[in-house]
DNA sequence: GCAAAAACAACATCTTTATGTCATGGCGCC
DNA sequence: GGCGCCATGACATAAAGATGTTGTTTTTGC
């Protein structure tokens, strides 16, 4: 295994995606030749990346394409590179989504910046890290288990639980309202429901009213 | 009946409501003392009215609240006002649903601006205007039909039917893709998917991407 | 074949959203 | 009492969306 080892950064969020870039680039490690804030943007930067990346950590919750589904895109064009996942959620469906469709680690989003380093050589050195509690959903699957549902007490970030004003809002933004009615239907200030929406998206992990209606479309309907 | 009447205009499209308000300002029968874009709108504006309105003309595919969800709100808050309803909609679903929320008419709203002043005229005289599509539904409920449901083939505009492209442009829009990521799946223009947009709006009678959303909130789950 | 409809596209302008940053008062909890 | 979370609010900027106008090129129905 040849060093530097050029990585590529996927996620959205831009100071994430900063403290990211930073703190690997110092590493002797690692060369950032690519960082992106989507799958898309991914794939459209690729070309002029100094070096084809060997490593790519790559967000789940992203706008346009998820990381699970930009995944197949990205191993079409770089058969070589190994694709670690990195999301707030630690559910087993995602994980298993993940994994099979071609990801070699997956990790929490609150996974310290030293270990995240670690694991990443673990990848260069053909290991496949795993946050403690989705590293149990895959060994239980390889026991024949069949992955008891409520089995994810692990309390790091779920699908996370929306405080009772949240859902009010998000209620307000599938009855298809502007935060402008929003705001007059509460008697609050336009201000305050960005605010409240800005909480929403983070702890649903999307980045637009478009998205948290797809969201609500996909789950409402059961 | 006192001369000029006090009149009201609730209309979301600026032109319309814009045309609608100058033709009418121009009628030494009416003084127009609000226009608004929205029930919100109007119900807010209220206070600041020269008069109270006696008449009021509103449209029914508003943003925000319908005008048939606001004519309660509107009629606590003006008990003597009578609500005229303009529509683009000549389903008998909606007729009903008007005129059992107590408007005193229904115009479509290809009707000619003389004929809406006329229309207006009787509203005051105590009639109860009706674009002719829509009294038909009336009398048949009155006689006792079941009101035949594809009764409807007055060529105006029903729920219009959405080219199949438009339907593609419509469900990129419910996975939460944005405008951009809709060109790219399409490979058309930005400017492309936002004449389509256009099209879709116009024919569901919504302004929003929430409001679309929101549209498809209520159909799809059943 | 012509007229209507549909698809495509550009350009302007204004509004709404998304996101970053910062601040204050209330509440529950060890 | 301090710490974290919640609700509220403000200010700023950049991106996305909504809407008006206009034009070309294909379909498609009669």
């Amino acid at each position: 295994m040849t060093f530097p080892m050029a990585l590529a950064i996927i996620e959205d969020q831009a100071p994430i995606r900063e403290t990211l870039n930073e703190y690997l680039c110092a590493q002797p490690e690692f060369q950032c030749v690519l960082t992106a804030d989507s799958v898309e943007g991914f794939l459209h930067a690729l070309p002029a990346a100094a070096r084809p990346p060997q490593l790519i950590l790559s967000d789940i919750g992203l706008p346009g394409l998820t990381g699970i589904q930009g995944l197949p895109l990205i191993q079409e064009r770089l058969p070589e590179a190994q694709i670690l996942m990195l999301s707030v959620y630690a559910d087993a469906e995602r994980v298993f989504q993940a994994l099979r469709a071609g990801a070699v680690g997956y990790l929490l989003k609150n996974t310290p910046l030293a270990q995240l380093k670690e694991h990443l050589l673990q990848v260069a050195a053909g290991g496949s890290p795993m946050s403690p509690g989705v590293a149990r959903y895959v060994v239980q699957a390889f026991a024949g288990h069949p992955v008891p549902p409520p089995m994810l007490p692990l309390e790091s970030l779920l699908p996370e639980t929306l405080t009772s004003r949240e859902m009010e809002i998000v209620r307000g933004i599938e009855d298809g309202l502007s935060y402008k009615l929003i705001a007059e239907r509460h008697h609050i200030s336009l201000d305050t429901v960005r605010n409240h929406i800005r909480a929403v998206y983070r702890k649903l992990q999307v980045n637009s009213k478009g998205e948290l209606m797809a969201h609500a479309l996909k789950r409402r309907p059961h």
